[in-house]
DNA sequence: GTTTTATTGTATCATTATGGTACAATAGTA
DNA sequence: TACTATTGTACCATAATGATACAATAAAAC
């Protein structure tokens, strides 16, 4: 974000929005191995927040979420699902923000809506890596990418929030299905694989994965992939979901 | 509640609270092997809805739902857990607010606080149904219990918050053995299987129900009652969780 | 007091799911 | 042509679950 936009934000016509009311988005991403989450620097300063904003007197708050994420990403139908509301007394983040507005020539007074303590809605968001160009988005202040597991320390409560979101992941990568949402149209077994044991933290078994995960029935083969190794070439398979399943 | 009562929340001192955000509770008892829903009549109108009430600047959103229960209930240290954030748009309630207002002789210009559209963090509550007495509260509104498969319509977009309510409840049987916070502290197998079957909404096989919970190690078997039926007596038994439950 | 009845606790079998090993198939490399 | 690393699948052992059988017993019927 520029200082410019910095500073519409906090000068932004709070009659437009739910006071007091945030979201935050724990965009998930996978890559080399590892599983990623997207996170936003702040205006000049050391701190890396989660990307967040506040929803619109006129719209959803699930739409508000996918808004939110489409002006940091540039992508429209990102898959999102709120997971918790972080409603903790001691939510209002006037130090940051004052030494925000310091660098960028603002002042406030005490009353400022930013000042005030805020309940954040909890999103996450699972986004094909390569497809996301974090420097396509409307607003520019830098993103980056980090492993899940190697979090800087991050702003108010926010790696709480990852930390949530992580756990709310693992439970539904078998309820719900969601992990090939991280993946491509196609991908090899052994990608899957990669991503269930990345995700849930533990090592698997190759041989009885590809057995549970084929006996779903949700996967259709298509051709195999001659690339590289010095071994037999995978399958690449698709993602194809039974008719009672989203 | 009174009428006094509707007056006084009408005339609420708005800046005490976080505007636009509310608090919904789903407050699930057992009784007669039936899953019970707690309902509040609104004030001398045919509408049925959830408990509820909003969230003060001072203090957590969990306390606002404990304190909201305990004026409803009289009941301290109900198990709460916040499920879902209800955020379409449309969330405003002007028509029934409106009437309820006509019917106690109030005037409220367009720009009234209830009238805004309000965000409403779902809550559902698990309690002992024979020590909840709903008439002890320091509201006044009558209360009812109604069976879980049998509420009305209710006003709002209430019905679904119940709905899922009861699917995390559900989910969450098995995954946090929430189902003994509904039991008092003795119960028989046969009690605590009737609780599954109703919650889940299936039949289950007893002998193998039976297995499947002793083998999990968390209940203390004690005397057996003597009571009633023709027939052997049961074992009473007791919750006793592993070290790394809760 | 004896028999009957309904329910409880447990044992046992069959079936399915899961953990773990073995091995043939094969695309590229030496 | 032999070798290497990885893939797909078969197979066995163990654990979990589905289903049936049966002895034990508190109260009611007689």
């Amino acid at each position: 974000m520029e200082t410019n936009e910095r500073q519409q934000l906090y000068a932004f016509d709070e009659q437009r929005y739910i006071p007091q009311l945030s979201i935050d988005c724990v965009v998930f991403g996978f890559h080399e191995q590892q599983l990623k989450v997207l996170l936003v620097n702040m205006h000049q300063t050391p701190y890396w927040a989660l990307p967040g904003g506040f929803i619109q007197q006129n719209e959803d708050v699930d739409d508000a979420a996918a808004r939110i994420l489409f002006q940091r990403t540039g992508a429209h139908d990102i898959y999102l699902e709120q997971f918790y509301a972080f409603g903790k007394v001691n939510r209002n983040f006037t130090d940051v923000h004052r030494q925000i507005m310091a660098q960028i020539g603002l002042k406030a007074g005490e009353d400022h809506w930013i000042f005030r303590r805020f309940v954040s809605l909890g999103y996450y968001a699972l986004v094909h890596f390569p497809e996301v160009d974090i420097s396509s988005g409307m607003l520019k202040e830098p993103c980056a990418w980090f492993d899940v597991h190697q979090v800087p320390a991050l702003i108010f409560d926010h790696n709480e929030i990852v930390q949530k979101a992580l756990e709310t992941l693992q439970r539904s990568l078998d309820e719900k299905l969601v992990g090939f949402k991280l993946l491509p149209e196609t991908f090899t077994m052994g990608e899957l694989q990669s991503l269930y044991e990345t995700i849930l933290g533990v090592r698997l078994l190759r041989t009885n994965f590809q057995r549970k995960i084929l006996s779903m029935q949700i996967l259709e083969r298509t051709e195999k992939r001659f690339s590289g190794g010095a071994h037999k070439a995978p399958y690449l398979y698709r993602f194809i979901p039974k008719l009672n399943q989203i």
